[in-house]
DNA sequence: TCTATTGGACTATAATTGTAGTCCAGAGTT
DNA sequence: AACTCTGGACTACAATTATAGTCCAATAGA
């Protein structure tokens, strides 16, 4: 029973990637670039993910702390298999190539690619 | 407005990419390794999925046979750059290196990556 | 022909999601 | 002290999702 986190919640959980502990009030302007959040809003959410264990709380003058409780690396590395595994048959390649199709690949892009599956190699 | 399709529906895309058109039987016949859905419940996937334009239907005798409209392709491109824009920073070898760090990468998928890399590169 | 089955149209209902609003208590302001 | 702002707890509420159920007409048997 993984945690599963919504589109706004998974706006929350960034935030608190990029730097925590956070306060509620910082939630709301370090997202506000990308939504704008009434604060009741961004409380609904934290609430949320403090109810599913994605997030905890320490208490703190003039309010609480939030820190991220899942990792960063470890919510990408579900979402990756869950999306190699359901539309790309389990492999990484044909994404790799789904991929190419829309976003042209630059040079450095590439070389990274490839020292990285060198790298894979052994 | 990029139709959403939502985890049970695309157990449903599924099935007609892989193969169509279906009727809605074959849909619960075909779909009952993965899930054991009444026949109601497919009926409404169906309608749904018919209803955001993500499949079609023909009448035939004795019912309706149902076509996808979204390829497999385009829906696959979209969901890979969900990902990787929301998740990886945009860049792909991120996700290709937390896939390799859950699923050992075989000497096989090694190769077609270095192979895929190669043709891209040109 | 009566009956049981099946497909589709429409309805149902609880859970989840997006987006707030209300209420209250403590902190700061006059 | 009274007044205001802010945070958190709890409540609200429409839309979407998951999972069926009801009703009816056509079909397929008995």
């Amino acid at each position: 029973m993984p945690v599963e986190i919504t589109d706004s919640e998974l706006v929350v959980m960034s935030a608190l990637w990029r730097a925590s502990p956070l306060r509620s009030r910082e939630i709301v302007e370090v997202t506000s670039g990308e939504r704008t959040w009434h604060r009741k809003t961004v409380n609904t959410l934290i609430r949320r993910l403090v109810e599913k264990g994605a997030i905890s709380y320490e208490e703190a003058p003039g309010g609480f702390l939030y820190y991220p409780e899942i990792t960063k690396e470890s919510y990408r590395q579900r979402q990756a298999n869950k999306l190699i595994k359901g539309l790309f048959g389990g492999k990484v390649s044909p994404l790799l190539s789904a991929f190419a199709e829309t976003q042209k690949l630059s040079d450095s892009d590439l070389d990274e690619l490839r020292s990285l599956i060198e790298r894979l190699s052994k």
